[in-house]
RNA sequence: CGGGGCGUAGCUCAGGUGGCAGAGCGCUGGCAUCGGGAGCCAGAGGUCGCGGGUUCAAGUCCCGCCGCCCCGACCA
């Protein structure tokens, strides 16, 4: 590729809008453009990345023995309804008619698709088993599209699905899908964990995320160092703490006026947060519940989400607080509640044998201190309803874990029958009799990996593209394209570089030095051949990108030079 | 969906109290220069998000709408 010839709209600043490295570099680099909200176009550089990842996940999706297939955007209500998700996808469904009425969505996932697609060819267990896959657009309507390809409402994404006659059948895909994940985010460079993770509202027996590590994710993930244990925060259990032998002292009621918060409540009485009892008023289906906690935690939705068994409920507004409990934010309590107002009361685990604690009156700007659940007030029902903290003891081996935040690239499950028996996807057993197929699915988001490479990989001059995903190799720079001399080097080096297959652009524009390194930095071009005065001497300059080491070699050596360091820079 | 912010040139932004539409960068032409977005001269470029209202007069004040971003809950 010539450069003055390419087109790659390069932006000195970043639009306001960019928040996160690698929205910002990505749209600075000229290799996407937003169209609207969580929509974005894939510019010849941004293109040419996302193929090269892709392709990279297809050779190793096709080395399992997965066989790609290419399934349809549009899908018909009716699939839908047979799994109940018509209704249970939500308004995340882009959903729209044809011109006879007829109800269609934007597919989303392909599930229904696939499991009909497999019911209807599908008949033996002679045909069995089987993993297809598809690399193609996804809608998704996300109620916060965010931080570029991060979170997109259209994005590219690779999903597989396997089908088996038994658990132990799906079991063995699936460990060979993690194990191929494993190969792909390392072929591309990433930094990543896999972690267990919750099966969530599509449904099934197991399921693990792998995690790109960065701090501009939005999963948090927590990891154990010493057995290496690592889940998704949100699952991981929280125990009990082991009750405090302390004395019981004489319950006591304090005035602590405009008194609201844990912090303001701990400096005022001078006692640590894990002294205070912390409440919280939810409403659940409308029906108000309230959540106790100690004062150094806090309450982690999703297990609250699954205690209570419905994603139907919020902290109640100041209003409510008024009129349920007749007081206010800040000082609620279980304490002096006002009867049958309550529908349940939770317990967090973290209270657990404490003594001595500082409890809201229920009364506007009182609290107690040395209040003592079993004696002022009564025990209720113990969850896990904490969020793990940092060095919170590991569930497997004890020791302090490590919490980290990462960006979800991959997710795999093994589904079982959640979707093969409501669908009837079923097969003739050997046994003669027929029996549902055993499924599972695996996601990679191959738009989304793209920002999550950026997100690893950028210094304060652009991007640095690992080589594998680089939208190109080498760039080929003469310095003063007005010199004969100069530019016969650059592009004598530049053919035989297409020759060699060398994956190679040249700067061939009438600019400055200074523009074009800025350029080159910008869009994190891996390893660049500078044609400088040099020449005159037999020398160009090869400079690598993410070392910033530059080294002079004799020019009719310096394709052998690149190839050797592609070599070194694909291990590293 | 709850809370907050922002929409003015291609980009980043400035435009007290209402009174001729602005700057830097980019772009076009010219000059100069050629190892880190340097400089000089000249020029083009605007439905001030959209609609209504107040006013002699609205980018500015009021009402409504739309769009984009951020924090929270959800996902690859």
């Amino acid at each position: 590729m010539r450069w003055s010839r390419a087109f790659i709209p390069t932006l000195k600043e970043a639009p306001s809008e960019a928040i996160a490295p690698s929205h910002q570099l990505l749209v600075r680099g000229g290799f996407i453009r937003q169209v609207a909200a969580g929509i974005y176009e894939f510019l010849p550089l941004g293109l040419k990345v996302l193929k090269k990842i892709e392709n990279i996940v297809r050779e190793e999706m096709n080395k399992a023995g997965a066989q790609e297939v290419l399934l349809t955007v549009l899908n018909p209500r009716e699939l839908w309804e047979e799994t109940g998700r018509w209704e249970l996808y939500g308004d995340e469904l882009f959903k729209l008619q044809d011109r006879h009425g007829r109800d269609f969505c934007l597919g989303p996932t392909h599930e229904e698709e696939i499991t009909d697609l497999v019911r209807k060819e599908v008949k033996s267990y002679k045909d069995l088993p089987l993993i297809l896959y598809q690399i193609q657009t996804k809608f998704r309507d996300e109620k916060r599209p965010r931080f570029g390809l991060i979170r997109a409402r259209e994005f590219l994404m690779k999903d597989a699905y396997s089908f088996d006659t038994d658990y132990k059948g799906a079991e063995e895909a699936y460990n060979l899908m993690g194990e191929t994940y494993e190969r792909i985010f390392s072929r591309i460079g990433l930094k990543y964990l896999r972690v267990l993770a919750d099966t969530g509202q599509i449904g099934g027996k197991k399921s693990e995320e792998f995690v790109a590590l960065t701090p501009y994710g939005e999963a948090k993930v927590a990891h154990c160092e010493k057995c290496g244990y690592a889940a998704n925060a949100e699952i991981v259990p929280v125990q009990k703490p082991t009750p405090e032998g302390e004395e019981e002292k004489p319950l006591q009621k304090v005035h602590t006026p405009n008194v609201r918060t844990i912090e303001e409540l701990a400096k005022f009485l001078n006692v640590p947060p894990r002294k205070i009892l912390k409440s919280l008023l939810y409403i659940v289906e409308g029906k108000p519940v309230l959540v106790l906690i100690r004062g150094d935690r806090e309450v982690d939705e999703n297990k609250l989400e699954r205690v209570l068994g419905t994603d139907n409920f919020r902290l109640a507004t100041d209003e409510e607080i008024k009129e349920i409990l007749g007081t206010e934010r800040g000082f609620v309590g279980p304490i002096n509640l006002p009867e049958g107002k309550v529908e349940r009361i939770l317990w967090d685990n973290s209270l657990y044998g404490v003594k001595n604690l500082v409890v809201a009156a229920n009364e506007p700007h009182y609290h107690y201190i040395n209040a003592n659940p079993g004696r002022d007030f009564e025990y209720g029902e113990f969850y896990d309803l904490a969020e793990v903290q940092e060095g919170d003891p590991c569930p497997e081996c004890g020791a302090p874990l490590r919490l980290s935040r990462g960006l979800e690239i991959g997710h795999i499950f093994l589904l079982g029958t959640r979707y093969s028996e409501p669908m009837q996807a079923y097969f003739v057993d050997r046994d003669g009799k027929e029996k549902p197929i055993v499924m599972g699915c695996y996601g990679i988001g191959v738009s989304r990996l793209m920002s999550a490479i950026v997100e690893q990989s950028y210094d304060e001059n652009g991007i640095i593209w690992p080589i594998n995903v680089a939208p190109f190799e080498l760039e080929i720079l003469p310095l003063n394209v007005t010199d004969e001399k100069q530019m016969e080097v650059a592009e004598k080096l530049y053919k035989e570089a297409l020759n060699r297959g060398i994956d190679v652009i040249i700067d061939d524009r009438d600019e400055r030095a200074g523009f074009k390194f800025k350029d080159a930095d910008l869009i994190g071009i891996p390893v660049r051949i500078v044609v400088g005065r040099k020449v005159k001497d037999g020398l160009v300059e090869i400079q690598i990108r993410k070392t910033g080491e530059r080294f002079d070699v004799p020019i009719e050596e310096a394709l052998d030079k690149f190839e050797e360091l592609k070599k070194e820079l694909q291990k590293a």
